[in-house]
RNA sequence: GGGCGAAUAGCUCAGCUGGUUAGAGCACCUGCCUUACACGCAGGGUGUCGGGGGUUCGAAUCCCUCUUCGCCCA
């Protein structure tokens, strides 16, 4: 490693993040940079456009992982460009209370001490799992901070707290008065772990190769004759009440209406018709067991059929209800995947097991214990889903809402069009109470907004109230409106933030969360919570498996960020963001995914460092106080590509809203803007490549032998220099905010005191200059001699000399020969090329040269070369005049497609005709 | 079983409403400590655009079909 000598001390050749980070994290939320201002908005009287970003609140007892890296880097990026762009930008954080997760933690740790919740107590257990939720709930928060998130700490929000309870009291209770929440029996999944029953999207379908078990079932009065029917779960036959075939089933058409003995209890039951059942499914009969299935359920109610109760709570066998007689001793108290193998093994003795085969089927496990879920017969709170969802779904089909990738769109409908009741209450102790009480004199049911001291419909004082807690979803739903105030319909926070605009979430979490907000949204406010779903992928690991815990294949962001910064993790994060695609990284080799991000932050750090020691401290012009006409080819190309770049960032990134949006009425998407912007990837490439390969690689470059004479067009390189470095850091912070905002401290020009955080986002200004398109001509004229030199495989210290033939942009090149000079090592010579072997080039512009080497070029090597690049281009050209002899096709196609193909046609001619020239100078 | 989507360079992906000599990043190979940077610089190879058929003057792009993979829902 090669130190400077003659460094500054203060500037190594490499960038400390570990103390810009601690130091700016500490210097931006002292300035109070991240904190919004609802005054400041439009929506209160102010100048500014909110723009709001809700965070997915993380539940309490989470630690971050990589999948929370990415979700909250994308937060941070957008709400960071808003926020330089001049938006009041709220980026609002918090946590959730996560009741069946946070329950199974403090569970666990009881467990550890040999006790169960029950030892407890329900009071006793509350305020100990406040107390872990106290200790440990900011974790991850803190952890956050420490890969730049740009949050307003002081609207940290939490789901538990007194004021979010509120709204979920609230909420509730307006629902119930709109008639939109009853009380049912129904069977519902059932978690036999965690005690308390789940939502459909709660129980989550999963492959599993199970059994089909074929019984036959026996005629009562005629035991030589039975049905056989198909059952994955032959346990649960205990509480069987019929046996269904299809009404048009000829096989069984006669059986209709007989009774059958179930077998091993030796009850009799009927034989219904039911066109539930599907004729080519299994044997076409199907064993009716109301309690223990959620379709058998509906069909015994249509057929007024009992529901006899054989698994508990726990998922073992038991006379529960109405089962008298039912559960043969050697079953009783068996665990139900125990009493499957022993159903089996007596029905196998009983002679009763007709075929057992092997069945891929999905069956449903807890989302948060992986327990297999028991349909189960109980009484639960449910909301009526479909008169919720006409909004919801008619916001994203006329685009009031947009959700991106597209296709998520379309899963979004589908699934509200066939949408379910919900089942919101949970059996358990840690969660928001339901606010129902129901009097022991008269009966009544009351939904309340306060805790009663006495029955409002007869006044009595024994009143009990609903054991059961909501889903904790049932409050995520309304994080939307609760952060923001409501029930407070006069909260200035509701009425300068809401609606937000973009929420960043992942898929999985569609159904859960994101829909029911738009539910609560317009149920509540009557408005959609945000106008924007960004829904990215997943972060996998590079044989595509998701990252987790059981598979130990997960990356630590705050191990990343010790290591290689939180601008590289960014980065990287960023980087690889393609719309809906997934992140791979390598657990196995942090170097291999980070240090790219890593390197890319050095690399900005050593502009910045040439910058310092080169431009130095002393006072630079701004740019606007430059005349145009003393503006370099150079400069004015690389103010062009800054103005073409900035353009690009916009484009990928926006628009930030939809354009008819105002204080008081919701925007439209129009279907051309529909998927528009949010191409994080594209932009962090075209603020990469403008700083590192035009920036760096080519102005720089440049800009050297200017900054070491004296005089005014130092001055003028100076200005353009700064300038371009002070845009394209700004465009860069979001991403990589750091290392970005460290050296911007640092330009000349900067004012103490001033972030680059708040700086105004560039706009693209009109050129004042032409754009500078000659200076491509010396690009390109560089490139050629550094191929043709590697080509040659001329030392790469040797100087050599190339002559310029009369085509093209020969003056201009000559007025620059000092550039070429420098980067290609090449002294340009306007005079004729002697005679005698040398290298040669065309350059597209026309400009040909001729590099004369002596001892290096071999003449046949030469002519192959040359020889080479005429076959190819005459083989397009054979292609191009056939395109262009058809008549069918100059008729047919637009004549802007034609000229273009002609002109092709006369600049690839020219060139083959030039290239077959040399070669006919290097003789035969 | 129902719905949605994908298949383009070794890898991850762009290529939208048909017309560029099919691109980018990473990886890879070669040569260089050229006074901001070796966490760097310069140069370089790489594709029957999944198979088949169709529409068209023209298809990676539109239609049909097959194959493989993924996601959501039941």
């Amino acid at each position: 490693m090669s130190e400077t000598p003659s460094a500054a001390p203060d500037f190594p050749t490499h960038f400390d993040f570990s103390t810009a980070e601690r130091e700016l994290s500490a210097a931006w939320e002292g300035a109070g940079l991240f904190r919004a201002d609802a005054d400041r908005t439009t929506r209160c009287g102010g100048e500014r456009d909110p723009f709001t970003v809700l965070i997915p609140p993380p539940n309490v007892t989470a630690v971050l992982h990589v999948g929370h890296g990415l979700n909250n880097t994308v937060q941070d990026v957008i709400v960071r460009w808003r926020r330089m762009s001049g938006d009041e930008a709220l980026w609002l954080p918090g946590t959730d209370h996560a009741g069946i997760a946070t329950q199974n933690v403090v569970e666990k740790q009881l467990a550890k001490e040999g006790k169960t919740r029950f030892d407890l107590g329900r009071e006793a257990f509350v305020k100990r799992t406040e107390a872990f939720v106290e200790e440990t709930g900011g974790t991850i928060l803190r952890q956050l901070r420490a890969i730049g998130a740009s949050a307003d700490w002081s609207r940290t929000a939490y789901t538990f707290s007194p004021a979010l309870s509120k709204a979920v009291r609230e909420a509730f209770v307006r629902l119930y008065e709109r008639g939109l929440v009853y009380r049912g029996h129904r069977v519902i999944h059932w978690c036999p772990r965690c005690l308390t029953s789940l939502s459909d999207e709660e129980a989550e379908f999963h492959d599993s190769q199970g059994k089909l078990y074929h019984i036959a079932y026996p005629l009562a009065d005629d035991p030589s004759r039975s049905i056989t029917i198909a059952t994955t779960r032959p346990e649960t036959l205990l509480a069987d009440v019929a046996v269904a075939v299809h009404p048009e089933d000829e096989r069984y058409a006669d059986l209709v209406g007989k009774e059958l003995t179930l077998p091993l209890v030796g009850i009799r039951i009927p034989v219904i018709a039911d066109a539930f059942v599907e004729k080519d499914f299994g044997t076409g009969a199907l064993k009716i067991t109301p309690a223990h299935d959620a379709n058998d359920f509906e069909v015994g109610a249509r057929h007024q059929l009992g529901r006899p109760v054989v698994i508990d709570a726990e998922g073992r066998i038991r006379a529960v209800a109405d089962a008298a007689g039912r559960i043969p001793a050697a079953l009783d108290g068996l665990d139900r995947f125990e009493a499957r193998k022993k159903v089996a093994e007596l029905l196998e003795a009983a002679g009763a097991l007709a075929k057992v085969a092997e069945h891929p089927n999905s069956i449903r496990r807890c989302y948060r214990c992986d327990t297999v879920v028991e349909p189960r017969l109980s009484q639960q709170w449910f909301v009526k889903m479909a008169p919720l969802a006409e909004p919801a779904l008619a916001a994203v089909r006329d685009g009031t809402i947009r959700l991106l990738p597209e296709k998520w769109e379309k899963v979004y409908i589908n699934w509200l069009e066939g949408i379910r009741d919900w089942n919101i209450s949970r059996q358990l102790w840690w969660g928001h109470r339901i606010p129902v009480w129901t009097c022991g004199d008269c009966g009544a049911v009351s939904a309340l907004r306060e805790d009663p001291s006495a029955c409002p419909s007869c006044g009595s004082a024994k009143l009990e109230q609903d054991p059961d807690v909501f889903d904790t979803w049932f409050s995520s739903g309304l994080w939307p409106i609760s952060t923001l105030g409501w029930p407070d319909e006069t909260a200035k926070d509701l009425k300068a933030f809401f609606p937000s605009d973009v929420l960043v979430t992942a898929p999985e979490i569609l159904f859960f969360w994101v829909a029911r907000m738009i539910m609560t949204g317009y149920a509540f406010q009557g408005r959609p919570p945000f106008h924007t779903v960004y829904l990215h992928g997943t972060v996998r690991d590079m044989q595509h498996r998701k990252m987790s815990k059981s598979l130990g294949n997960g990356i630590d962001p705050l191990d990343v960020v010790e290591k290689f910064g939180a601008d590289a993790l960014r980065w990287t994060l960023i980087q690889g963001m393609g719309l809906g695609v997934d992140v791979m990284l390598d657990p196995n080799d942090l170097e291999k995914s980070f240090a790219p991000g890593r390197n890319f932050a050095t690399k900005l750090w050593n502009i910045g460092r040439f910058i310092l020691l080169q431009v130095g401290e002393q006072r630079v012009q701004p740019l606007a106080q430059i005349d145009a006409a003393q503006l370099a080819l150079a400069d004015r190309w690389i103010l062009g590509r800054l103005r073409e770049t900035i353009a690009e960032c916009d484009a990928a990134l926006g628009p930030a809203r939809p354009t008819n949006a105002s204080a008081t009425t919701d925007g439209h998407w129009p279907q051309e803007a529909r998927q528009v912007g949010l191409r994080l990837d594209a932009y962090a490439e075209a603020a990469r490549r403008f700083l590192w390969n035009e920036l760096a690689d080519w102005y720089v470059e440049a800009v050297k032998g200017r900054l070491a004479q004296s005089g005014a067009d130092r001055e003028v390189a100076r200005a353009v220099l700064v300038h371009v470095m002070d845009q394209g850091l700004r465009l860069l912070h979001p991403i990589m905010p750091f290392v970005t905002e460290s050296l911007w401290q640092r330009l000349p020009g900067t004012q103490p005191g001033a972030f680059l955080a708040v700086a105004p986002w560039p706009t693209a200004q009109a050129a004042a200059a032409p754009e500078g398109g000659e200076f491509e001509v010396i690009r390109e004229a560089i490139d050629a001699i550094r191929a043709l030199r590697a080509e040659y495989g001329v030392q790469p210290g040797a100087g050599i000399r190339a002559h310029l033939s009369v085509h093209g942009a020969r003056e201009s090149l000559l007025r620059d020969a000092a550039l070429v000079q420098r980067m290609a090592r090449c002294e340009l010579d306007g005079a004729a090329a002697p005679s005698g072997a040398a290298a040669h080039a065309v350059l597209p512009s026309g400009l040909e040269l001729s590099l004369p080497l002596a001892g290096m070029v071999d003449v046949a090597k030469e002519r192959a070369r040359l020889t080479g690049e005429i076959e190819g281009l005459s083989k397009q050209l054979t292609g191009l005049r056939s395109r262009l002899a058809n008549e069918s096709f100059t008729a047919k196609a637009p004549a802007a497609v034609v000229e273009a193909e002609r002109a092709k046609e006369r600049e690839w001619t020219a060139r083959v005709d030039q290239l077959q020239a040399k070669l006919a100078e290097l003789g035969a």
